[in-house]
DNA sequence: TTGACTTTAGAACAGGTGTTCCAGAACAAT
DNA sequence: ATTGTTCTGGAACACCTGTTCTAAAGTCAA
């Protein structure tokens, strides 16, 4: 068999080179490559000895395949298939473009200039939007909507840069005629308030880190005292994360060495929303 | 360690156990706790050899991390994070289009559950920041960033909606240790403290319409005392328009019946860095 | 300090890995 | 039929896997 070695790096071009190459393949190879893309799954993470298994060769068959497609041994064909799995399991159909058009776009510009700062945001914010979509189970806001619903007042809390969060989500439920208070820490009071916050209240607490030890210590408090605990951080280790009833983990992949507020506001003013719907039926 | 044996099956049943676990781990295994929440594709595809050099611990402590949590050895561990992969890979999460849910929402305000009120959001914030990055004039940014090192103190001002973005651009100025002033009006000071801003100075306002008459007024009493005054509105026919030095406009096109605030925090932190850089130079 | 205990590093191990190799089967052409 | 070539099965191999075990280091209380 010639097979002009393509080495295929991408999935895309993997397909390609294997519906070119297929009729030349002897019917063993025809059989495995019918398999390989009907289980791009099982490909990317199976061991040869399983595959062959359930292809119904030998190893070695396997191993065969992969060099005729040009690589030098199956692992290096399954670094392809394993390629697959992660681009597709942080990437949308929908969304791809958009990345592509940024990323384009990030090489264009240089990356110094004050007008690539905001290109640079803008893109890194669309980047974080699309996380805390992936983030987020569907579930959860609706869980959040509905403990917040049945409760007397809602408290709000949250420091420094989770404090405009927490301002926020205080502010636009007081729109809804909502009682909600934010626990803002003005001249130094803060625990005192905290503590009149009851079962039948609801607490939304914001922090990321290093998460402000006075808001880990007030969200901790009011979940001992069994106050519903909504959380918004960053991860499932923060300390909030078992404080609350209900957790929203916003992780940021972003280079940047500070905090994005994008994704952390898009989802208070979503949960607002979700609350107002619950509420209005 | 006693360490109950709960063997989460997915990888959110995991994310539990991992908070509830974490407190009580070493330090070690709190290392590896954490990069494996961070890096949960690693975890599915690399081998432990790999993954401990990642950490920097042994491969050993891999697997003692995996007993901790309960399972047999790391391999079992592995699994979940394989079995997350998949799932991702092949259950595209809601969210097919985006455009076509602005679309519905917009034609047909089909409301499509509290997990499609998240996805709006996104989707509207992506188009939100799509469209800061059209409106907004490179040079501006620039020049905003110009005239604000120039200037020894400065002054941010924004009430209600607006709060949240002009709280924080004065605590990202004080953390670059500039000094900067937020001018809430606890108390219902605002208009004396205002008073003291100089051609010196600088004020930063944000308002949005309806713009705060209060807010406005300080605005344009500081314009007319040759204060450099930058404004982040909504439109050219914004008050604020025409009392300031730079003004940046960030219409909104979004049929929601209250403004995003996505759009103006990323300009806000874009700003600050575009400062930040500014100055360093 | 001492002593009990936990945590960590690193070597050792058994089993499984991907790969290679070669003899024989299948096939096509003469 | 026979030859030349390709294809397949299966054993053999070197290596690397995940795991276990032991001893050293670290931690903390008294």
């Amino acid at each position: 068999m010639a097979a002009s070695a393509p080495r295929s790096g991408n999935y895309e071009q993997l397909k390609g080179e294997l519906s070119r190459l297929y009729p030349g393949m002897s019917p063993q190879l025809q059989r495995i490559a019918t398999f390989a893309l009907e289980h791009p799954q099982d490909m990317a993470l199976d061991t040869v000895a399983t595959l062959a298994r359930g292809v119904g060769v030998q190893p070695s068959a396997m191993v065969r395949f992969a060099q005729a497609l040009g690589y030098d041994g199956f692992s290096e064909l399954q670094r392809v298939f394993r390629g697959r799995l992660v681009e597709r399991s942080n990437t949308y159909p929908g969304l791809r473009n958009y990345r592509e058009r940024i990323e384009a776009f990030r090489a264009g510009q240089q990356r110094s200039g004050p007008g690539g700062v905001l290109a640079q945001f803008v893109a890194d914010g669309i980047a974080s939007l699309e996380q805390l979509h992936e983030q987020v189970a569907p579930g959860d806001l609706a869980a959040a909507a509905k403990e917040l619903s049945n409760s007397k007042s809602i408290y709000v809390l949250g420091h420094r840069r989770s404090f405009p969060v927490a301002y926020y989500i205080a502010y636009a439920l007081n729109q809804l005629e909502l009682e909600a208070h934010l626990l803002d820490s003005v001249g130094g009071m803060l625990k005192e308030p905290a503590r009149q916050i009851g079962p039948k209240d609801a607490l939304i607490v914001i922090s990321f880190k290093n998460y402000t030890p006075e808001v880990v210590e007030v969200a901790q408090a009011c979940h001992a005292r069994k106050v519903p605990v909504i959380a918004i951080t960053d991860n499932a280790l923060s300390p909030l994360a078992r404080a609350a009833r209900v957790c929203f983990q916003i992780e940021e992949k972003t280079s940047k060495p500070f905090r994005m507020l994008v994704a952390p506001m898009c989802l208070a003013q979503a949960l607002v929303v979700a609350l107002g719907e619950q509420i209005s039926k």
